[in-house]
DNA sequence: CGATTTTGACCTGCGC
DNA sequence: GCGCAGGTCAAAATCG
């Protein structure tokens, strides 16, 4: 990813700094030898001034080529967690109801599976179950998200910025790990359901499918909007605290993540969109652009 | 002490 | 009707 990239999808990370309401150039129109001494201190000040502004520019690179690195950090996290979700209508699975599944046990027809991501079906060979007909028929939406997590951390949790109480945990017949059941528990009257095993071909993946539209807003927003404030306060020294910044990011990313995902299943899209979220988060806050400028004008005008 | 997790029992649909 | 398997319940245990 280079700059050009970066100017092609990013117009908005131009940073837009406007010094030059910061000083001025003495002007002068006497001609006498004072007035000569005048004119070679001025030259003088000027190429000062060029080099000061030759650093600048470097300076704004630097700073472009950071928030570069910090897209490129985006696009590896991202890269890390699988993502796949499709929505189907409940009439489809309804009317699909009875016909045998390709893949599963002759005792056993899909009823989930109707709706779930087909890539992962075949390549696992998992089987879920699809006799629930008692579950709300008016309830089509089924997602499934893939989380990669850290093979040696047995816990069936993932994070996904909503509260969910666990009722229930099963080993099914043919995945040696157990399926944890969670509800969600932010609304009372909150319908979603969330099933959660590990992946059978790579246990390092937890398979999350989430059943159901949530009726309340994501409770995590709060911590979000925090994530950005506490994004842009760190990068105003952005040498200094790139790793602190990047720690965060990288714990609230997948909480993120999800949040954007609920909405919209396109990685471009949801790339995009964080992105331009980080960009706005440092272009359009006063206090990052107003220290940004007075260090510029800082170096500037120190001599 | 309330919330959450654990876990065995129970419920339900489906195929035979 | 029976057995199987996934899903749910609810009492006990655990946690903060």
């Amino acid at each position: 990813m280079d700059s050009t990239w970066l100017d092609d999808h990013y117009p908005s990370l131009d940073l837009n700094l406007d010094v030059s309401s910061l000083g001025r150039f003495p002007t002068s129109s006497s001609t006498n030898l004072e007035d000569e001494k005048l004119s070679v201190e001025r030259e003088e000040r000027i190429d000062v001034l060029k080099a000061e502004l030759t650093r600048a520019t470097e300076e704004n690179k630097k700073l472009k080529s950071i928030t570069s690195n910090y897209i490129t950090l985006w696009n590896k996290m991202t890269d890390l967690t699988t993502i796949t979700a499709t929505t189907t209508a409940c009439t489809a699975s309804n009317s699909e109801r009875g016909s045998p599944s390709p893949t599963t046990s002759p005792k056993r027809k899909n009823h989930q599976d109707c709706s779930i991501d087909q890539h992962m079906e075949s390549n696992s060979g998992e089987e879920y179950s699809c006799k629930r007909v008692r579950e709300d028929p008016c309830n089509p939406r089924v997602w499934k998200l893939h989380f990669r997590t850290n093979p040696s951390d047995s816990a069936l949790v993932v994070r996904d910025g909503y509260q969910w109480r666990k009722y229930g945990q099963k080993v099914t017949r043919d995945n040696p790990c157990p399926r944890a059941y969670f509800r969600c528990t932010f609304a009372p009257s909150c319908p979603v359901k969330k099933k959660v095993q590990r992946s059978i071909e790579d246990t390092s993946i937890l398979v999350a499918t989430y059943e159901g539209e949530h009726n309340h807003e994501q409770p995590n927003s709060q911590v979000n909007g925090a994530a950005k404030d506490s994004f842009s306060t760190k990068c105003l020294l952005p040498d200094n605290s790139t790793l602190t910044t990047l720690d965060h990011l990288k714990s609230s990313s997948e909480l993120v993540l999800q949040d954007q995902v609920m909405s919209s299943p396109s990685q471009e899209v949801l790339h995009r969109s964080l992105v331009e979220q980080m960009a706005r988060s440092l272009t359009q806050d006063p206090a990052f652009t107003a220290a940004l400028a007075t260090a510029i004008s800082g170096r500037m005008f120190q001599s």
